[in-house]
DNA sequence: GTTCTTTCTTAAGCTATCTTAAGAGTTTTT
DNA sequence: AAAAACTCTTAAGATAGCTTAAGAAAGAAC
């Protein structure tokens, strides 16, 4: 995959949403910086501080954190075409408390913010475009909320592979059953039992 | 509490976190609208489009949803000077599934969202100063996300009672319990074996 | 193709949390 | 001040989900 076809399927990402002129392009190609990671490697480690917004081009990725007994639990997954990052620390600007790491070999375009900030006044329309992902991120986390407080474990299972059918082929069970808040035995049991 | 009062808490409460000039203040007053509640009012109900920004000058307020069981599930609480809504709605303007509702008597001041977006442009600062809120309102997501799926039940009530001392007073203890995802029962028993 | 590592399953016993139900306190309304 | 409505507690029995441990299966590395 050429770095002008990862370009392209970033424009047309962004285009899908809003309508990009020529000039607004070239200046969003301007910005753009590439990024490769090898299965299992990290984006983002507790005490780095995001600076980047990352567009997953190929690959699958996700975050998350270590609670006080050194249990994971999955915030995000991502592959083709998602955007991927602890949106806490690059936002907040302070120290991330998580990991982003590569599920698989995984090709990135990283927005720096200081360039994305110059753009967000060139091409207003990219400003538009990141706040209603920041939108979306909200009411995302505001849906996980509610179907974890009203959902019991197997339906927000099937709800998970209703809504990710595509990431739940790719991804292990447990980090799946780190994502639900279950324990990958309890999973099983669940697959079992209601197969 | 007359309404220059009302109009100078809202005032104090944004130039804390950023810069106004009178010309600013004057133009923020223009766009301001005052409702009162009686307790148990609603603000929001489901089928509602939430189309204001709504700032506590007096009160209590709780957002909620009902589940499949009819089981209410607290989502954000709120007394003076918080800003209370159902953000999706706001943001999305789809319908609100949820209820905005008094827990006291409550005097709101209200920024409906067209003159807002207009004021944005006339006072940038005020812009910023709703981009942070929504960070923050971000942010303070993830937090109950991470904190539901690592804590046990008598933890997060002792974060919520430290976090929130002032909320805990004024609230009945079934909603704080439907705000922690657990029953009213098992909170008394909670209270009772750790005190 | 064998070995090592990672992932998934099974099952038994345990614990946190829920359900139901009833009664005791509190507020609010009349 | 009495009645009504709302809130909190207690306790017994039920259940969802966890822990531990072991082995099976699948993938990756040599």
């Amino acid at each position: 995959m050429t770095t002008a076809n990862q370009i392209d399927l970033l424009i047309n990402h962004i285009n899908y949403h809003i309508e990009l002129s020529q000039y607004d392009i070239g200046k969003i190609s301007e910005v753009i910086e590439f990024k490769e990671l090898k299965k299992k490697d990290f984006l983002i480690s507790p005490g780095d501080r995001s600076n980047t917004m990352n567009f997953i081009v190929q690959g699958c990725m996700r975050s998350f954190y270590l609670d006080e007994n050194a249990q994971e639990h999955t915030l995000q997954l991502g592959i083709e075409e998602w955007w991927i990052n602890d949106l806490y620390s690059y936002l907040s600007r302070k120290e991330s408390r998580m990991y982003v790491q590569a599920l698989e070999q995984t090709k990135l375009i990283l927005l720096p913010r200081l360039k994305l900030e110059k753009l967000y006044f060139e091409v207003p329309e990219v400003s538009h475009f990141f706040r209603m992902k920041f939108q979306n991120a909200y009411v995302s986390m505001q849906e996980r909320i509610i179907n974890s407080m009203s959902d019991e474990a197997y339906e927000r299972y099937t709800d998970f592979i209703k809504t990710y059918r595509d990431i739940e082929q790719r991804v292990p069970q447990y980090i799946i059953a780190s994502y639900l808040g279950i324990t990958p035995e309890f999973l099983s049991h669940l697959r079992k039992k209601n197969s």
